[in-house]
DNA sequence: TGCTAGCCTGTGAGCGCTCACAGTATCCAG
DNA sequence: CTGGATACTGTGAGCGCTCACAGGCTAGCA
């Protein structure tokens, strides 16, 4: 029963066997009222017959809707942009949206133009930019955009452009606090790229911290997420010959290779130095000793960002605002008061 | 200068700019040869003006192509598809090929069968099926895509469907004979999910190698791939009063997890007890101890997929096959000699 | 019987683009 | 000056679909 023809099944073919005109059956397709109970039936039957499906590239073409969310990500294999990608698609699946996904190679102006031009060449009705680059002009991103609804994902606090963010430097904060109540004066930091927003913010917030407690900011290197880069940065700090008993760092995995350089020098954690990451992923509960880390929320963060884009899609005059959600602390064995020695 | 009217800017609006038909602008636009310097660069100057952008809708429904691929994942946020997705994205991106993605809910052939269809009324040109239900009617699958190219990854070797492939089974036995090898005899399992192909070979290669060294097999545990999952089947094993020297574990992120619950009762690793994993993240070098593991080349399975299906696309009679891959051993810290106590 | 209202169905047009083809202009061999 | 290549440009049609509209039919009421 298979169509052989070089094309699929149309929407006329379906017409010619039913015996209807191919405006009924467009009807029946869409479920539209007024086409009577005995030809739905009879459209129906060849539709099944003939395995009909509508070709949404026509469909769009007219309609002007693509029921097409396009996604742009810089890094999207690390923990948080893929935690956000799949928590955004889950949130638009609900909402009858799919998205397009698109992976800028570096983090400049104008890869991200390209990728949000290729969207809209293919028709997205909005953009959700999870592109924590820092040094862009916002007015460049709202004119790129040109009608075109989007929300951005994590930029800075205070931005005049639609967005959702976790409060990062709030984050950075409640880390440095958190050591710095445990009694640890000398801390140390491993901060993520400082091209990258959130390592950005998390940086300042370690920085507010520490001039908040009338303390001059201790010694913080820069790495690249990953395990690898934070082994090699706590190398880099100990060569150095800095002596710190509370180390910050800018993300789990970099804290996991950290600690694991730690402990090559013979210092137990938390017993000589107290560790505290970022993210909270699944594995560092699991960790040696288990991680203290500032847990940030990508579930909402996703449903947030899909909500908003879906509201300004459906109802253009959703007014342009920001979403603030706030990280919290998980106190877990790497942390601990710092003992005289 | 924008464009203040309903669509975008559209090829007639360019011809009419420019003074030339909207053949001639398609021509340019599309690199034909035969239009005159003059002319192009009119049109080229009109197209910058007003900030054309081809409609791809259209333009795919006219020329049947749409340069995407689709791809169909179940359980995107784990490590082995996540890998595959963007290693298959970075190899067809190399070719002028975009992706959709399609998460689907459940390991049925219904879902399968939704995403397909789905994913076929977008107009894919073929589709990765990154789904390794172990219980589908190939035939099925076959019939579903009913025209359209696809290639299936981890599905069983030997498959009479266009499928690349890592021997997980061989795999499995590596990890075994590894552990059998130090001498240790008493192997316990922690698998993944048994209806995971993945998981199902990985533990057929465990009891090949058993038989192979005429032993039978140990206790195996199945769990969910997570840490949490791995920490509590580790659990269930100490609990159940099993004594062993070595584990095989589905994957690193449940090694790390059984890794914790074993210290957590004085076993120490790997004096007492070894520990193998599979897929060799990129924290595993730096756990505590560094976890030996069975490397999975997802780079590779991502280009050939990508390489494979392409070719399927464009020179339609290429020979149905299978890709096979082979995984490699990574020894570290968590694997050692059995030593009498 | 006529007339309106309501249901059901069909017709024309066009979304933005690329095919295939039909021109027109230019050039050089005959 | 003709003919036929060869460059360049324009015209018609149609991809598969949904709009807006126009009709036909039945029912209901005067």
């Amino acid at each position: 029963m298979k169509q052989i023809r070089a094309g699929s099944t149309t929407l006329n073919d379906v017409a010619e066997d039913a015996g209807v005109s191919y405006q009924t059956v467009s009807r029946v397709i869409n479920g539209h009222p007024h086409v009577a109970a005995v030809t739905r039936q009879r459209v129906l039957d060849s539709v099944r017959k003939l395995d009909y499906r509508p070709n949404l590239m026509a469909r769009g073409l007219v309609t002007r809707r693509s029921h097409t969310i396009g996604i742009v990500t810089f890094g999207s294999t690390y923990y948080g942009p893929a935690q956000m990608v799949a928590n955004i698609d889950r949130a638009i699946q609900e909402r009858g949206y799919r998205f397009a996904p698109t992976t800028i190679p570096e983090m400049s102006f104008e890869s991200l133009a390209g990728a949000v031009q290729e969207l809209r060449e293919r028709g997205v009705e909005g953009i959700v930019m999870i592109t924590p680059i820092l040094d862009i002009n916002l007015d460049q991103v709202r004119n790129l955009c040109a009608g075109t609804p989007f929300v951005m994902i994590d930029i800075a606090v205070g931005a005049q452009l639609p967005s959702v963010v976790i409060e990062q430097q709030r984050g950075g904060r409640l880390a440095t606090e958190h050591l710095l109540q445990l009694g640890h004066r000398r801390l140390a930091e491993i901060s993520g790229p400082l091209n990258w927003c959130d390592a950005k913010l998390r940086h300042d917030g370690w920085i507010d911290a520490h001039r908040a407690a009338g303390l001059s900011p201790g010694t913080s290197v820069e790495s690249d997420w990953s395990p690898r880069g934070g082994y090699l940065a706590a190398r880099r700090l100990l060569d150095g010959g800095t002596t710190f008993s509370g180390l910050v760092v800018g993300n789990d995995q970099m804290a996991l290779g950290a600690v694991r350089a730690l402990r090559e020098q013979g210092v137990r954690i938390p017993e000589d130095v107290s560790v505290i990451g970022f993210d909270n992923i699944p594995e560092s509960a699991f960790f040696e000793p288990p991680l203290t880390t500032v847990v940030q929320d990508f579930e909402a963060l996703g449903r947030q960002s899909a909500e908003y884009l879906i509201a300004l899609i459906e109802y253009p005059n959703t007014p342009v605002h920001q979403r603030v959600l706030y990280p919290e602390l998980v106190v877990r064995g790497s942390t601990g008061r710092l003992t005289e020695r």
